[in-house]
DNA sequence: TTGAAAGCGCTAACAA
DNA sequence: TTGTTAGCGCTTTCAA
C-alpha cells in the first residue's frame, strides 16, 4: 500500500487470538448458517469480541474461497440518459438491503467498449449482472449466460435466448397512443423511430406499424424517419427530413421524448407551433419534462418499477437452485395526457 | 455456484501447464512490469496461449495478494439528481481507461446508510474513494482518511481535515450572479438558501450575504429562506414563506436549479410573472434547464470537469509514493444569461 | 461442539 | 532467466 499509516484490517485470526478459539470457530460463530452447530456462549463471545474490535469480513477472500462475492454489475448505456437513474435506484432498493454492491458500468452502445466492460465484470468476479444496454443479438451476452453467470436483461431483450428480459409494454404504449392521436382525428400521423439495433426502437416501429394498419392508416414510406440515437439531436434531423419530405402529416408519434424535444424544436424553428399546427408525442416520461413547453403528452413507463423487477429476477437466478423465471416479464405503461397534441388543423376546421 | 453448466475459468496454472512453464513465469509474462526478466520467446508463448485459452486475470485472488483490488468506491447522494451522472461520467473518464471498476453507492444524505456503505466499499477493498455526499464534518469520512484509504471529497469539503477536494468556485458565482442582478438594477434581493449542513448550502449563503453587503444592499432577515433539501417542493416552501414574510423583493437568488424552478411555480400560483413581476437565478445549470421556460438564468457549473478532477487527484494518491495534492482545487464557474432576470418593474418604470 | 488442514488464484521474496 | 515456496483471509471437509 501506497498510504502511510495504513493500519492493517481486523481478521478472523485477530479475533481468534482474542477470544482464545480456533479461526473457523470464529467463522463459524460469525456466520449465520453455521452458528447453529456452536455453543451459544461461543457465538456471543466471538461475536462481542468481533463487534469490539470492529471487524469486517474481507470480502475479496471469502469470495476466493466461496466464488461469491456479492457484487453484481450493472451494464447501461449511458448513466447520463435521464432514465437510467431510476433504474438503477430500482435495482438498487432490491439490492442493497441484501448486502449486494453493483458495479456500474456506461457502454455508450459501443460493443467493443461494452466487451472490455463486461470483462472488467467477470475478473472481479460478480455474481450476476443486469444488463440495461444489450444489442438484439450479442454473442458476448450468450456466451457468458452460457458460462453459467446469472444474468436479466432490461428493457432491452435478447433474440434467440432464454436469459430473462424485464421491459415495459412498448408495443400497448405505442397503440394508445396512436389511438389517442387518433381519436383527436389526426390521419397522417409520422413515426420518428428509435435505433433499430435497440429492441425498444424495433419494438415501438413494429407495434406503430401494426396499429397503423390495424386503424386504416395511410403510411408513406416517407411516414416513418429512423434515428440513429435517442437524443435530441437525432429528432431534429429526423424531424427535417420529415419535413422535407413533403408529407403532410398531421402529428408524430416519437419513439422517445428527447426525440420529441428535438422535432419540436424544429418545427418551431420552421414557424410551425406544437401543438396548434403539429402534435407530437413522446415515450418514457423522463423526470423534468412535465416542465418543458409545450408539456410533452407521452407514454410512462415505471422505470424504478424495472429496475427493482429485474433485481428481484438476478435474486432469484443468483440464489434459488432451481428458478422458474418467466422468459420475458412485461410492465405495463401508462398514457400520460399533457399539452402537446391538439387535433389536427384540417379537422378542427371541419370542425366549425 | 447454483448456475449449471458453469465452466471454471482458465487460471496461470492452465497456462502453465500448457506452456511447460511455471506459474509464477506466467505471472510475470502478463504483468508488463516484471515481464522485463524473461525471455522474450517465453513472454510471448505466454501471453498468445492465455489470449487462445481466453484468460481472464481473477482480481479477487489478485487483490487479496497484492491489496489492489483497481476497483474505486463512489459515494453520491442520489443518482437521480441530475448533477451526478454528469460528474460520474467525468469520473469514468480517468478511471476507465486506467483499468478500474467503480462501485457506486447512494446515501440519500443518510449518515446511518453512509456508513453502512462506506463498510461496503471497505469490505471490497476498494483502492480509494470519491466521496460527494460529505456533510461538513463527518467522523467516519476522517476516520477511514486516517485509515490510509485514499479519498476525495467532491463539491463538499470536509471541514478542520486535509483531504483533497474538488469543488466549484460557489463563491464566486454567487458574487457574479449578485452583480448581475445588481446591474439590471435590482436592490432587494432575496437568497433561497441550500441545507445549512451541506457545504455549497453554506458556501453559498456566506458568499450572498457578503456580496450583498459590499453592494450595500438592504438585507433583513426575511431576505435569507433556508431550504432542507435542493429540490423542487423546498424551493415552493421557501419561496412561499418569503412571500409570506412581506419584503418588497424584486428579485430571489437561488442556491440551486431546482430551488429555482420550485419558486418559480409558487411565483406563477400567486399570479407573479418572472421575469416581468420578479427575476429568479439559479445554480448548477443542470442538463435540460435550457428547455424550461422561463430559461433560468442561472450560474454553470462544470459538472464532468468536477468528476475528471477528482479523480485524477484520487488516481495520484492512489499510485504516487508522495504526492503532493493541494487542500482544494477550485474550478470556474460561468454565469449564463438567459430569460429569468430583468429589470425590476420599478426601475424599468424609472426608466420610461 | 471445536480444531486442524487444505486450498481458492495470485504475487513476490528468495533460491538456483 | 526461471522455479520454489509461502501466504494474502477466508471457508469447509475431515477428524477428534
Amino acid at each position: 500500500m501506497v498510504q502511510t499509516g495504513m493500519k492493517k484490517a481486523i481478521t478472523l485470526r485477530d479475533i481468534a487470538r482474542e477470544t482464545g478459539v480456533h479461526v473457523s470457530t470464529v467463522s463459524r460463530a460469525l456466520d449465520a448458517r453455521t452458528q447453529a452447530s456452536l455453543t451459544a456462549e461461543v457465538v456471543e463471545r466471538v461475536r462481542a469480541t468481533a463487534e469490539r474490535m470492529g471487524y469486517r469480513p474481507n470480502r475479496l477472500a471469502s469470495g476466493l474461497r466461496t466464488n461469491r462475492t456479492m457484487t453484481v454489475g450493472l451494464v447501461i448505456p449511458d448513466i447520463t440518459n435521464a432514465v437510467f437513474p431510476l433504474i438503477v435506484r430500482g435495482i438498487e432498493s432490491v439490492l442493497e438491503p441484501l448486502g449486494y454492491a453493483s458495479i456500474i458500468v456506461n457502454t455508450d452502445n459501443l460493443s467493443e467498449r461494452e466487451h472490455r466492460l463486461v470483462d472488467l465484470l467477470q475478473e472481479r468476479g460478480v455474481d450476476g449482472v443486469i444488463h440495461a444496454a444489450a444489442t438484439r443479438n450479442d454473442p458476448k451476452i450468450v456466451e457468458m449466460a452460457a458460462r453459467g453467470i446469472p444474468m436479466v436483461t432490461v428493457n432491452r431483450s435478447i433474440e434467440h435466448s432464454d436469459i430473462p428480459a424485464v421491459v415495459s409494454d412498448d408495443a400497448r404504449g405505442v397503440q394508445m397512443m396512436l389511438q389517442y392521436l387518433y381519436d383527436q382525428g389526426h390521419r397522417r400521423i409520422a413515426h420518428l423511430s428509435g435505433p433499430a439495433q435497440s429492441s425498444t426502437g424495433q419494438a415501438r416501429r413494429q407495434a406503430f406499424v401494426e396499429a397503423a394498419q390495424a386503424l386504416g392508416l395511410e403510411l408513406p414510406q416517407a411516414a416513418i424517419v429512423e434515428s440513429a440515437r435517442y437524443e435530441e439531436d437525432e429528432g431534429r434531423r429526423a424531424a427535417l427530413r420529415l419535413l422535407d419530405s413533403g408529407w403532410p402529416f398531421t402529428a408524430i408519434l416519437c419513439a422517445n421524448d428527447r426525440l420529441a424535444l428535438g422535432a419540436i424544436a424544429v418545427l418551431r424553428a420552421r414557424g410551425l407551433d406544437c401543438p396548434a399546427d403539429v402534435s407530437v408525442t413522446g415515450f418514457n416520461d423522463m423526470p423534468l419534462l412535465d416542465l418543458i413547453l409545450p408539456r410533452l403528452t407521452t407514454i410512462r413507463i415505471q422505470q424504478f418499477e424495472v429496475g427493482k423487477a429485474s433485481a428481484e429476477i438476478l435474486v432469484r437466478i443468483m440464489t434459488e437452485t432451481t428458478p422458474r423465471i418467466p422468459r420475458e416479464t412485461v410492465l405495463p405503461v401508462f398514457l400520460v395526457e399533457r399539452d402537446s397534441v391538439a387535433p389536427p388543423r384540417a379537422a378542427s376546421r371541419r370542425a366549425c
